[in-house]
DNA sequence: CACCAGGCCCTAT
DNA sequence: ATAGGGCATGGT
């Protein structure tokens, strides 16, 4: 429906207007360029900020940032017990050290680093990280997205809420909301990194 | 005390 | 296909 694609392009210069360009805690996931270290942060934060409140993901950051263990090399060799405590704060802290031992392995042992995985597609990439346990669509868009630099449009809560606020779609299944903002926006990783920030301090500013 | 926060998986209908 | 429960912490 073009109606729709009127409301998605409305809607986001409603929202560079209202917030400018997306700061504040977007700070490392919308900068650009990005450096291999902060790369790698946000692979971390993606997993440890499933379900959980953004200040205990930083609280967990700092941890691991205080232990050095703040990469994939960190989380790859550090102790389970060391990980489970530092990213305590953060909670289900049990299943997250596990998924980050995962992610970190499959970056540096299945891609063969950080460099060779920005060289696969992104629709492989795609499929890859989703066949990890404890990575589903979100995680895998944010890392995509946020430290691969893919045009990938990520969904979450925010999105769904705003789709029906705004009468942008009543049917709020991931790949049906995916497809519309993909297919609303030029198709650039910087646009959907910006739009989708703006969604989600907007819908942090509206409760 | 109850509820929520930038999900995901497993199980039972 | 879809609904419900579990995972866990810290803030309001």
């Amino acid at each position: 429906m073009a109606g729709n694609y009127e409301k998605i392009r409305a809607l986001y210069s409603r929202l560079r207007k209202m917030y400018g360009h997306p700061e504040g805690q977007w700070a490392l996931w919308c900068r650009r360029p990005k450096t291999d270290e902060m790369r790698e942060q946000v692979i971390i934060e993606a997993i440890l900020t499933q379900r959980a409140n953004w200040r205990n993901v930083e609280q967990a950051v700092r941890n691991l940032s205080s232990a050095g263990l703040l990469g994939l090399k960190g989380i790859a060799t550090a102790d389970r017990q060391m990980l489970e405590k530092l990213i305590l704060p953060s909670g289900f802290y049990r299943q997250k050290s596990c998924r980050l031992k995962e992610i970190a392995r499959f970056f540096l042992n299945e891609c063969g680093g950080l460099h060779q995985a920005m060289k696969i597609p992104t629709h492989l990439l795609r499929e890859q990280l989703l066949s990890l346990d404890g990575i589903g669509p979100e995680t895998a868009d944010d890392i995509l997205l946020y430290a691969l630099d893919r045009p990938v449009f990520v969904v979450d809560e925010y999105t769904r809420r705003i789709s029906v606020a705004e009468q942008i779609s009543s049917v709020t299944s991931y790949n049906t909301l995916q497809e519309l903002f993909s297919s609303a926006i030029r198709k650039d990783f910087r646009t959907y990194q910006d739009f989708h920030a703006l969604i989600v301090i907007n819908g942090k500013a509206g409760r």
